[in-house]
DNA sequence: ATTCGGACGGCC
DNA sequence: GCCGTCCGAATT
């Protein structure tokens, strides 16, 4: 019936996602495929269209032969390249990231697809190798349901799991068993691609990876990589030549041909969370990319974090781990100290460090290096109770709170700032901010040791590994050197109390996480590895890292992340800017089956509200925050106006 | 009569 | 966001 339209090429059209960050504008718009450029506008190629009078790039999202608009379509401008750069199930994974956070799909585009280097286009393209099949490790067989998964993998199946890797042996058995899996995978004649949390670890992991499957092999994306390097590797993608990719966070948008896996090494680390809007967790895209593109799930973490938990106890994800009675035979034993027998001995008093420490250290150091883990300085502590010390919650939204100036407690998350509290547990009426950390303690440690070696490792000046023999290695958490061998013979924890009191309601998650990454580091208990938490020795994270038990900690977590209505029990949205902007993001919906907390003044000028809402409404809740912001971006409404989905990280 | 500017609506 | 246009006020 439209044969006519098929056969005027000039009558041809093309769906175009336009550049632009405006939400009431987040739909394709037609445009006619001139004569002149028929052939070339493809699905997946970049063009250049006229969209509100300016020309701006466009992506053909797919071509078609009528449109639903009533007017005259305008023609596309040009074509920047022909190159079939997004492919459709790439284009399918940004519209339902962009979704999942109430974003716009051009925001997430920019940050999926890496920008054009036309010269990279069209140079030719080397051959890829097939890559080698390595020697199996046994690293993931070796845990329980590891091996059922690795038979999943190859059969071609779609196994999803949270692997607890053991935190033993030098760290690097995620790696081993991310080989393992990449190899399952492409014995099944599929792809896989592996994220992980930072450049730094990329270049271990990447090293690994070509080691196991070739040098030429393993195709790498990462943000910090040259323009040409990480357009090459994209094209090496969409051209089907690449199989194993790995990368940081907006890797795991890598559109290999034919996914089988997608691996997240560290999932709960905060290096996952994307800078800009719409801010979204590489594990949370690598969730909505399995089930797309119907691939395996891996991901991997020495801890668990309670989102990942909150997916095993609904099911949706298996589980690869040790129970805690195995992992004590093959992990460093975790003892547990309180800071307050410093007395004793006078040495150790003067440097506010238990007597113990000075004796673990004392047995530990012939063994070997010991790593000595210390907070990083600089983030702000949550009020507890004077009284009793229990951490101070909001009476608003029951996340912690902070002293924003002194005596002036504030919410971290919905900013409510309470005019009268008082402590639930003891009805005292007085908060108070833990001592500062004891980082400088660390420094001081050292010296008390004369004759052996001091490393100092942090952001500023990172050490990648230590020999293995006697030293005291001072250590930010993500700084750790490695120690070559079999590991550090010991780790000691300082200030387990100042870690716990960061103002975060995840604090303790991250804590169990960082711990539990140095642990990692340290030769298995066998070996002569042994470990020592200082502080906080009655707190539930403690005790969970003294059992081994980070899972269970991540239950009771979660249990109480449920009672609290804190993420991931429900869906949150945090909105700020100035009052006018707030007033108007909320009028323009009525919010159904939402809690609005606030709005709160947080600053001079500055208003938030925390919007929150159960998970079965998560869709519509999200859908309900992307309304607001259109109809505010429709509407021209003014003023300065950010939001956040499921906000991770604090500013 | 002509020019300038600010508000508003649509964007294919 | 950015442009186009529509209308009213200011200017000659």
């Amino acid at each position: 019936m439209t044969d006519a339209l098929v056969e005027v090429p000039g009558q041809t059209v093309a769906r175009v996602a336009v550049e632009g960050s405006l939400p009431h504008l987040d739909r394709p718009f037609d445009y006619a495929v001139p004569a002149s450029l028929a052939g070339q506008v493809v699905p997946g190629c970049r063009v250049k269209v006229r969209f509100a009078g300016t020309l701006r790039d466009g992506w053909v999202l797919e071509l078609a032969e009528t449109s639903a608009f009533d007017g005259e379509l305008d023609r596309i401008h040009k074509v920047v390249s022909p190159e079939r750069a997004l492919l459709p199930a790439t284009q399918a994974l940004i519209r339902a990231v962009a979704d999942h956070y109430a974003g716009v799909w051009w925001d997430v585009a920019r940050l999926a697809v890496p920008p054009r280097h036309a010269a990279t286009e069209q140079a030719p393209q080397r051959p890829w190798p097939k890559p080698a099949i390595p020697e199996p490790t046994g690293t993931l067989a070796s845990q329980p349901l590891g091996e059922p998964y690795l038979r999943a993998l190859e059969a071609g199946g779609t196994p999803r799991a949270a692997w607890q890797v053991r935190p033993a042996g030098g760290g690097d058995d995620a790696l081993r068993g991310a080989v393992e899996a990449t190899a399952a995978c492409l014995a099944s004649h599929r792809s896989a691609v592996v994220v992980v949390p930072t450049a730094r670890e990329l270049e271990r992991v990447v090293a690994h990876f070509r080691a196991a499957f070739g040098a030429r092999a393993v195709a790498t994306l990462a943000s910090e990589q040259g323009r040409a390097a990480r357009y090459r590797q994209y094209l090496a993608c969409t051209r089907g030549e690449a199989r194993i990719v790995v990368g940081t966070r907006s890797a795991v948008f890598a559109p290999v041909r034919d996914p089988g896996l997608i691996v997240v090494l560290d999932e709960g680390s905060d290096h996952h969370v994307e800078r800009r809007a719409p801010y979204f967790h590489a594990r949370t895209v690598a969730i909505l990319r399995a089930s797309l593109d119907r691939c395996a799930l891996l991901l991997a973490s020495h801890a668990r974090s309670v989102d990942v938990e909150a997916l095993v106890q609904r099911g949706w994800l298996g589980t690869i781990n040790d129970p805690p009675s195995g992992l004590r035979a093959l992990v460093a034993p975790v003892h547990t100290v309180s800071d307050v027998d410093r007395e004793r001995d006078p040495s150790a008093a003067r440097l506010r460090i238990p007597s113990r420490a000075f004796r673990f250290l004392r047995t530990q150091l012939p063994v070997g290096p010991v790593l000595v883990q210390v907070p990083a300085r600089g983030f702000a502590a949550a009020l507890a109770c004077a009284r009793c010390h229990q951490v101070a919650r909001c009476p608003r939204c029951t996340s912690v709170l902070r002293a924003r100036r002194r005596d002036e407690p504030e919410c971290t998350l919905c900013g409510h700032r309470p005019v009268r509290w008082s402590c639930p547990n003891c009805h005292a009426t007085t908060m108070t901010t833990p001592r500062p950390g004891a980082a400088r303690t660390a420094e001081e440690l050292a010296r008390a040791f004369p004759g052996v070696l001091a490393v100092n490792s942090s952001a500023d000046r990172l050490r990648d590994e230590v020999p293995d023999e006697p030293a005291i290695v001072v250590a930010t958490p993500g700084a750790e050197p490695r120690a070559s061998g079999p590991g550090y013979a010991g780790l000691v924890i300082l200030d387990a109390d100042a870690t716990l009191a960061r103002a975060d309601f995840r604090a303790s998650e991250e804590a169990i996480r960082r711990w539990s990454n140095a642990l990692a580091l340290v030769r298995p208990a066998p070996d002569g590895g042994r470990a020592l938490i200082v502080g906080a020795h009655t707190h539930p994270a403690v005790q969970a890292m003294a059992r081994l038990d980070a899972i269970g900690f991540a239950r009771s977590e979660l249990a109480l992340r449920g009672q609290a209505r804190l993420s991931p029990a429900v869906r949150t949205a945090r909105v700020g800017g100035e009052h006018d902007a707030v007033r108007d993001f909320l009028h323009n919906v009525a919010w159904e089956d939402v809690e609005v907390l606030g709005p709160t003044e947080v600053a001079a000028e500055r208003w938030a509200v925390l919007l929150r809402a159960d998970l079965e409404r998560g869709r519509e809740f999200v859908a309900q925050v992307k309304a607001a912001a259109a109809i505010r971006s429709a509407k021209k409404q003014g003023g300065v106006l950010h939001y956040r989905v499921d906000p991770e990280v604090l500013e």
